[in-house]
DNA sequence: AAGATACACAACCGCCAAATT
DNA sequence: TAATTTGGCGGTTGTGTATCT
């Protein structure tokens, strides 16, 4: 039997941590570092078996630790992250700086799962449930499904190389770009910090069609109706739409419950649409952005789309709260999407 | 007011892989 | 190389608190 002894075989105590034996585990560790947690106990005089002070010390009392509410953005953050890997939740945590694995387990048990059943959204898959899926549909999510093992694979080297360089990596992007930062710029972010003890980076694959728009923006010539002073990655993290010509109207007030399931879903991501066709369905966003008539944008120009940035509770581009472009007048803002379709790996699934 | 129920979250358990002997 | 130990992970349970009946 290679087990180790467990706490009731010893005796040892168990249950709730009392503020004592809190401070004798926090001021042991002060002075002189864990250790073997094994040895730990004994040398710090607590009746615990090394593996509950471990998981007090990861969980609790470890001073970088926040604890409290979960942001909008935390919770988009892992709602998203969690349609990519799963229940990986060490993985998801690596991308939430400062919340535990456990804390993050616990919220999506107790909050983030409940609230997606209620929107009709299976919490496993992340899918719209009981609505059966047209042809299409079903194209896309087995693309979606193929990016997600892609970016999964992506986010879990990225955390191991992390963890291999031995190093508290805390993201820039991560707090600015909040939920809508994925697989790429994590990674770049974390390579600016410890280049010297990674190996050459992985080509990066933009396998987010919002990322990878977001990123080719960034380096794009900001165009006039941005004011470069004005435009901030925070504010990137704006929702996007796509409005008629002319149609300036804000989703959410029209469809508040749609748009609450996208930005939940960590996409913000949404097209506005015309009244007349409010009860249409075929123009009615769907919780998948794949879905939601991104291709039509993409693929053809000359549709009477045009994309729009509008602020709202995500940040806001100052000076242009609600703009509507032509397509003529922004060229910068096309050449990035064309670029996105023209970059894309070949042989990756696109749509 | 009191018991029942629901909820939130800390803590535990068993398993596994990596590290150590 | 095999055996053992250790640390980490995800699933689950236990406990305290809030809300309901």
């Amino acid at each position: 039997m290679g087990r180790s002894p467990r706490c009731e075989k010893v005796g040892l105590k168990k249950g709730p941590w009392t503020p004592e034996e809190d401070h004798k585990l926090l001021a042991y560790i002060e002075q002189y570092g864990h250790g073997s947690w094994r040895a730990l106990p004994a040398k710090a005089g607590l009746e615990r078996c090394g593996k509950s002070c471990r998981l007090r010390w990861t969980n609790y009392l470890r001073p970088d630790i926040k604890r409290g509410k979960f942001s909008l953005q935390e919770e988009q953050t892992i709602i998203q992250l969690h349609a990519l890997l799963g229940n990986r939740w060490s993985v998801i945590a690596t991308h939430l700086p400062k919340r535990t694995d456990n804390e993050i387990k616990n919220h999506w048990n107790t909050h983030l799962k409940k609230r997606l059943t209620k929107m009709g959204i299976d919490p496993m898959t992340h899918k719209p449930k009981s609505h059966a899926l047209s042809p299409s549909q079903l194209k896309d999510v087995a693309n979606l499904s193929h990016m997600a093992q892609w970016e999964g694979a992506q986010l879990e080297a990225e955390a191991r190389l992390v963890r291999e360089s031995k190093l508290q990596v805390s993201n820039p992007f991560q707090t600015q770009l909040g939920s809508s930062a994925s697989a790429q710029f994590v990674y770049e972010a974390t390579m600016t910090t410890t280049a010297p003890l990674l190996p050459p980076p992985i080509q990066p694959l933009c396998l987010d069609v919002l990322t990878a728009w977001q990123g080719s923006w960034l380096n794009a010539p900001k165009c006039n109706e941005f004011p470069a002073t004005s435009v901030t990655l925070d504010s990137l993290t704006s929702t996007f739409n796509f409005s008629r010509k002319g149609e300036a109207m804000g989703l959410s007030s029209h469809f508040p419950d749609e748009m609450e399931v996208l930005q939940l879903q960590g996409l913000a991501y949404s097209r506005d649409i015309d009244d007349s066709l409010a009860t249409g369905n075929e123009n009615i966003l769907l919780p998948n952005f794949m879905e939601a008539g991104l291709a039509d944008i993409l693929l053809d120009n000359s549709s009477q789309l045009y994309p729009s940035i509008t602020g709202g509770s995500y940040g806001n581009v100052a000076g242009s709260s609600n703009g509507d472009f032509e397509v003529e007048e922004n060229k910068n803002y096309w050449n990035n999407i064309l670029n996105l379709v023209n970059c894309w790996p070949s042989g990756s699934p696109l749509f």
